[in-house]
DNA sequence: CTGAAAGCGCTTACAG
DNA sequence: CTGAAAGCGCTTACAG
């Protein structure tokens, strides 16, 4: 027996028989007499014949593979995006390309050309936090590659994307903690110079204002790198000024996270003197002391949808390239909040 | 201009000329006319030509795809890998198809079939906890497809693997112990039925003995399923029955974490009273309250190892099928062992 | 310097 | 019921 894998070629030459047939009997076409059917059958499968994916790329243009550009998979965020994509690309039939930018320009569009070079059948992004030139991306549209966006929303390309709710996420956070008592809720936000950081002050200050609860800007503090460290030294002059605080959303739970350090160091009770949420649920938010709130997104989901959306524009299915999906947050509550002792379902 | 991306045969077209040329003026093939060569470098460009990697893999007999298999992207760990086998793959001009088993044999096995059939070039394996029967395994063997395990060790498989010395990582946890004054140090295991578990076990027991301290079987503690609570619980029950103990090496995070918790509601010092070390170097472990020092695995370091020899088995190198490549581990010292206050480098 | 032909593995319209 | 041929996109030995 030769090595490698076995083709159509060898067992038509085993059995005497033409290509043709043998593509057809294994197919169970119509019209193939049973004894050839059953010693085709046999025969593929004594030697494990498995159909040449690369054969059936080339004929049917179309490689049954969809393309990832992701940023990092080492995030936890990023990987459950991962596993949604997988799981729902597996369920029909389709292999995955995963490919990391690491944020950086050049890789990411190094990846793009990979991937179109490969020929996937559609590409899901996640754009870098550096790409500004979009040329590489407008030349996929060109092309025909269907191509959706999610996580980061891209402006101005002719393609859906799915993103969550970051306005809303905020809003539930906030109102969550004006629910639990307080009145005087400060917000560690992220820079302000990306559309996330923006939306979720936004979504800060309508929660308030939908309250009647004065803003007040001195109350909205800049962490620009979300470190813990940051954080904390926010964190620390905000209570060194003197200033009545008794609940702080943190536009993420590091920030949170030094939040807490500052205000146990204060000698403050935590949720009851100040009560804290953080945003984007890591891991570990349930495994710190005490226990971190935080509005968790919707990762997996996420993976799932960019999934969907992907197939029906590569199935051509009639889809409104401007399509922009919203995936909703929730806000899980643990003891960092939870001022008035309600009993939260496990969620993890 | 039509749809989709352009072959060669497009530019032959417009060009007047062959294929054959087209193709050799693309590689820069001596022999071509300066400006033949000119004019379809300028209409490549033009268009943006990019090679077609299905033909070529079809005809090259060889993808430039590895296939992985991994149980879960999610986990830190496996991330970790991933992102290791991702630079090194990209850094050969390689991609990268990966495919979660999520422990289940029968998603494994189906996992192998579909990545046989893509042809990738070679096999990256971390077997499931589920798969016994490797016969799916056998089989790529036999095909003479290269293949690697990495992080689980399979035995009686005709292929190499790079794994974590266990049994290193243990006694060096426990060595760190005795040496920062640890005289009775408990172990919390993992289920006996697992390799790693055991390896981890032989690893504390040696460091005892090799430090004349006597070994005491009720000092070893199983923790079947390795959560927090199981651990706490286990940790309590230690503490309760009155042993002398001022050590604790878990064998994983989570359950450092369990014994933290039931230190300090027993009202006990970390580390002064009781000094403890984890096993994985979670993320989580700076972040909890005190920092848990933790066994750092080589995640990265591992995915790349397993990619250079992958590499190698398809160049044809030659290399020892049962060549086993173990990798080191590190001690991470944080508050929780850290009773001599030695200041440790910045460890993430 | 350039082209026609064959082949990688598969499928399918066409012919018998 | 079965086979020969063409074609997916590319490369390369062979011929000119």
């Amino acid at each position: 027996m030769k090595k490698g894998q076995v083709t159509i070629k060898d067992i038509a030459k085993e059995l005497n028989i033409s290509c043709s047939t043998v593509s057809r009997a294994l197919k169970d076409f119509p019209g193939i007499s049973p004894n050839t059917r059953k010693a085709v059958k046999e025969l593929a499968d004594k030697y494990n014949y498995r159909p040449n994916a690369v054969a059936l790329s080339l004929r049917n243009q179309r490689t049954n593979v969809i393309g990832v550009i992701i940023p990092e998979t080492v995030h936890f965020f990023f990987s459950t995006v991962i596993s949604g994509i997988e799981d729902e690309a597996m369920k029909e039939g389709y292999n995955v390309m995963i490919c990391q930018s690491i944020e950086s320009f050049e890789r990411e569009a190094d990846s793009i050309d990979a991937l179109m070079s490969a020929r996937v059948d559609g590409l899901l992004v996640d754009i870098s936090r550096e790409t500004s030139d979009l040329a590489h991306l407008q030349k996929v549209v060109e092309e025909g590659v269907p191509m959706v966006f999610f996580d980061r929303l891209v402006e101005g390309m002719n393609a859906p994307s799915v993103i969550v709710d970051d306005y809303q996420g905020a809003y539930d956070a906030v109102e969550h903690l004006i629910q639990q008592g307080c009145k005087d809720i400060a917000h560690l936000a992220g820079p302000g110079n990306l559309i996330i950081g923006r939306k979720r002050i936004e979504g800060y200050t309508s929660a308030l204002e939908d309250n009647e609860m004065p803003i007040k800007k001195d109350f909205i503090v800049e962490c620009r790198n979300g470190t813990q460290e940051e954080a904390e030294q926010a964190m620390d002059q905000l209570l060194a000024s003197g200033k009545k605080i008794d609940g702080v959303f943190a536009n993420n739970d590091m920030a949170a996270l030094g939040a807490l350090k500052s205000i146990k160091k204060a000698g403050l009770k935590i949720p009851e003197d100040i009560a804290v949420i953080g945003y984007s649920d890591w891991q570990f938010c349930s495994l710190v002391n005490p226990s971190l709130s935080s509005v968790s997104q919707p990762g997996y989901e996420m993976g799932k949808e960019a999934c969907k959306l992907i197939f029906k524009e590569i199935n051509k299915t009639n889809i409104e390239k401007s399509t922009i999906k919203i995936l909703d947050t929730e806000v899980v509550v643990r003891e960092s909040s939870n001022k008035l002792g309600v009993i939260q379902p496990l969620a993890n």
